[in-house]
DNA sequence: GTAAAATTGGACAGAAAAAGTCTCATTTCT
DNA sequence: AGAAATGAGACTTTTTCTGTCCAATTTTAC
């Protein structure tokens, strides 16, 4: 019952991004260095981001990743859910096929609850929102490494 | 992202024996037919609830697993965190100097408060609740094979 | 007391998912 | 054409989950 660590990933970089000044073209290796993602595993990342329409990549020497949507308009929820699939929790609460009593089990009707829930509080963040709490202070806590 | 196979047979155990009398005995077997659960598969859970203190667990002929407590007292998230440990949706919310940005993450904080409200809502309903919910109508579809 | 019937507890194996690596092909700039 | 970057997917390793097995233990029944 947690995040895998591409969720992970995904999201600093998506962060990473969203930090730049609009349309900023950021190299793969710049930003696996900075946001400590192993840069073919980034490679990866990127490609779901891509097909999910949250960035673009640029090919070829002066190539890099682009956020391709404004930043307000960019949801946790929306990152996650690229990488990962649709949050669901319990197995029923996707496919109640798999098990017969989901018509009238209480217990899957809370873990539709429970799934609405969460998918809202991440679905209500943008990454305007993210960029805008950060800037204060994470100055200091750079996730580069100290040297 | 998503509960494990032991959890929601936790969860279906335990709901099984507040659907019984108080106090109820129900042998290990009963129980695995009726719920559909690998009964060796489910004595290893039952091992686990026996030591959270929700079920006990009476070796011998006429043994089986009881319910220790009222279905009112104990909720779902206790059973489910009984199985698989303390819900915290992203490592560094409950490990958090395994990313050195935490204190100044603000998706850090929203993790935080995705996981506070998960567990509010897995919480805040009881066994008891959960038996009542279902009393109306399950008995068109038990769990149990059709023939 | 002994046998039968049930569970215990831990080891173990198989399967599945996640994490990370590698390589060759492709693209773009110079 | 050559250098420098990413693309795409195959591949390996690691971890987690799922399920099984068996000797030991406990209780009941006779
Ligand atoms: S018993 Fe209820 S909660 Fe469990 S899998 Fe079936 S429908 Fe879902
Ligand atoms: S970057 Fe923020 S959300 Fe991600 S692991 Fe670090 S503290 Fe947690």
């Amino acid at each position: 019952m947690r995040l895998t660590r591409a969720g992970e990933y995904a999201v600093r970089c998506v962060l990473h991004l969203a930090k730049q000044e609009p349309d900023a073209l950021v190299s793969r290796q710049t930003i696996a260095d900075q946001c400590r993602i192993p840069p073919h595993f980034l490679a990866k990342i990127a490609q779901q981001l891509a097909k999910a329409g949250i960035i673009e990549i640029m090919q070829g020497t002066r190539g890099g990743y682009r956020l391709i949507r404004r930043p307000a308009e960019v949801s946790l929820l929306e990152v996650i859910e690229a990488i990962i699939g649709e949050i669901f929790l319990n197995d029923c609460v996707i496919r109640p096929e798999t098990c017969q009593a989901s018509p009238d089990c209480a217990v899957h009707r809370v873990w539709v609850r429970a799934r609405d829930e969460l998918r809202r509080v991440l679905g209500s963040v943008s990454f305007e929102d993210l960029v805008r709490e950060e800037s204060c202070c994470l100055v200091r806590f750079p996730l580069s490494p100290p040297a």
